[in-house]
DNA sequence: TTGTAGGCGTTATCAG
DNA sequence: CTGATAACGCCTACAA
């Protein structure tokens, strides 16, 4: 049933049914109020592609993630998403997800050539999410970044890891730990550096242990420091994993926590609110960093491509019981 | 630019452009050929309205998940979200996602009677899923339902733990355990009853503690059974996090896992795999459920109202070392 | 194989 | 406040 038939069977005008939907404001109070109630009762509904069509615009956002995600598990774009999709629902914008693989160009450009979309979050990590921002940009659709895109600072929205070990080396220093000590993954150079500025002047004391991420790592970094005769009373783990098996070695060779050592991990997984003691934590705000993406949209670009300078997302302290 | 612009500038009419697009093959191979190069170059598409209403059908699934979940956490929609949505992507087809909330049911609306998708997945659970529901059905858009609502049946995946609990009963009778035990909720029935049927004739030695759904809880229900003299050699804990509680209690007790006693998870929450011993899970397969609505909206219907049945999706027995 | 013309279902403009 | 009419950009008979 179209606009023409319906505003026939129901004896006004198709202009008049129009209005009735629209926000012109021009018609009355009574025809508008007996063209919707008609409009219930046959299921009508004015098109919607022949609507933006018109109009030439249209309110859908895209989010584009890579299909593949090595370094990061779903979890992580999982929750960017739902920020970013409970940001859009708020604005009652619709959003499009897609995966995007190789055979994803064609759908790319159909869309945002297409004029499909009004936005595009992309998220940074595929040769395609480079094509996604580039076709956005040359059609001059709005678009935003997660995670880091050589050139496209300004529109993105970065995870700030080293923002999150600051606040928890400026909580040990901060409640009179001595000899902090760091225990993660080599490469991870942010959260060592950013515990490292926390801590201040104590980071002098702060010992380290490079291992793996799992469980049984963090275990074996507890034995291997004190064979080394490192007896650290706060400690920060890149990972709450790690954390968890630092924590159980500790207390298995009688330290009491967080009396003489406090632990804070990193991710807030889920069952780190259920070990004994409850563990502290650095969370990573994922929700936060899909909101920003989408709230970038909208945002003005800076005029003669003035960097607006990347939006870095602060992590949050969790303190449970364990430091 | 549009088709009008783009087809004058290199030289051809519009029609021939649109041949060059589609796949009526009525155009020679070095035009087409001329014209995607063309194309490339002016960045020109068709557009995406303008398509789908000519042609009046349109390739674009809605998922529609509650806002609020109460019941279960993110995590279930985020996981069935994503084994939608890698379905729909194989098949080139965009998904729109929208959380319902009070304000979507004219969203609801202008997609579904608006024409502007082919297809919708509704995860249960809220007003408006039944309202999205009776609007696909009333405009003829094929649905598929995730979880129970009332009358269809024939158009949902079920969950089915109960199954899964199963697994679990009939490893441990397989494996010759001789005193099972299940530790869980009291509202969790699917999961006992499907353990006791697994069990088979074991199930009239069963044990079993109801309490809450934490770690705590877990380590309890050990201490509660103990002291009541119950001393099982195989345990099913309604969660992954009970599990753990209930494994770190008996081994702090001196039993041995899994020789003396086994024990099995539910969820396969991803700490799981670093416990000590590893967990034994069972898990419900999310992302199988999300890929079966995504096929159910391509299945046909059955004639004259016929009922296909729900489709119930088996768990999976994730052994790992602690049974 | 290519071009011409009509129509898809709206909304915006212009009279009345 | 309402109705007729011209776009919006594309696809598809039909004609050439």
């Amino acid at each position: 049933m179209n606009i023409k038939e319906f505003s026939k069977r129901i004896g006004v005008s198709a202009a008049t049914v129009s209005r009735a939907f629209g926000s012109s404001g021009r018609i009355s109070r009574g025809t508008r109020e007996r063209i919707m109630l008609e409009a219930e009762r046959f299921g009508y509904r004015g098109n919607y592609h022949a609507r933006n069509l018109i109009r030439s615009r249209v309110r859908t956002v895209a989010f584009f993630y890579p299909e593949i995600v090595r370094r990061a598990p779903d979890h992580f774009i999982s929750e960017i998403f739902l920020g970013a999709n409970s940001a859009a629902s708020s604005a009652q914008t619709p959003v499009l997800v897609h995966p995007l693989n190789d055979d994803s160009s064609e759908l790319i450009k159909d869309l945002i050539f297409g004029g499909a979309i009004s936005g595009v979050i992309v998220v940074a990590g595929s040769r395609l999410a480079n094509f996604a921002v580039s076709s956005a940009k040359s059609s001059s659709v709005p678009y935003a970044v997660v995670g880091r895109m050589k050139g496209e600072e300004a529109r993105s929205v970065l995870f700030d890891p080293g923002h999150g070990a600051m606040l928890a080396g400026r909580h040990f220093s901060g409640t009179g730990r001595r000899s902090p000590a760091y225990v993660g993954g080599i490469s991870d150079r942010g959260k060592r550096e950013g515990f490292l500025r926390g801590l201040g002047a104590l980071s002098e004391n702060c010992a380290f242990d490079f291992g793996g991420t799992s469980f049984e790592d963090g275990a074996s970094a507890f034995l291997r420091l004190k064979s080394l005769g490192v007896r650290p009373d706060s400690v920060l783990c890149a990972n709450d994993t790690i954390a968890i098996g630092f924590m159980n070695a500790a207390l298995s060779d009688g330290i009491s926590v967080p009396r003489d050592l406090a632990i804070i991990g990193f991710d807030d997984i889920s069952v780190s609110a259920y070990t004994n003691p409850p563990l502290s934590t650095v969370r990573l705000n994922l929700r936060e960093i899909g909101r920003k993406a989408f709230s970038l949209l909208s945002g003005r670009t800076g005029e003669q491509g003035e960097v607006a300078g990347p939006e870095k997302i602060e992590c949050e302290l969790v303190l449970r019981a364990s430091a």
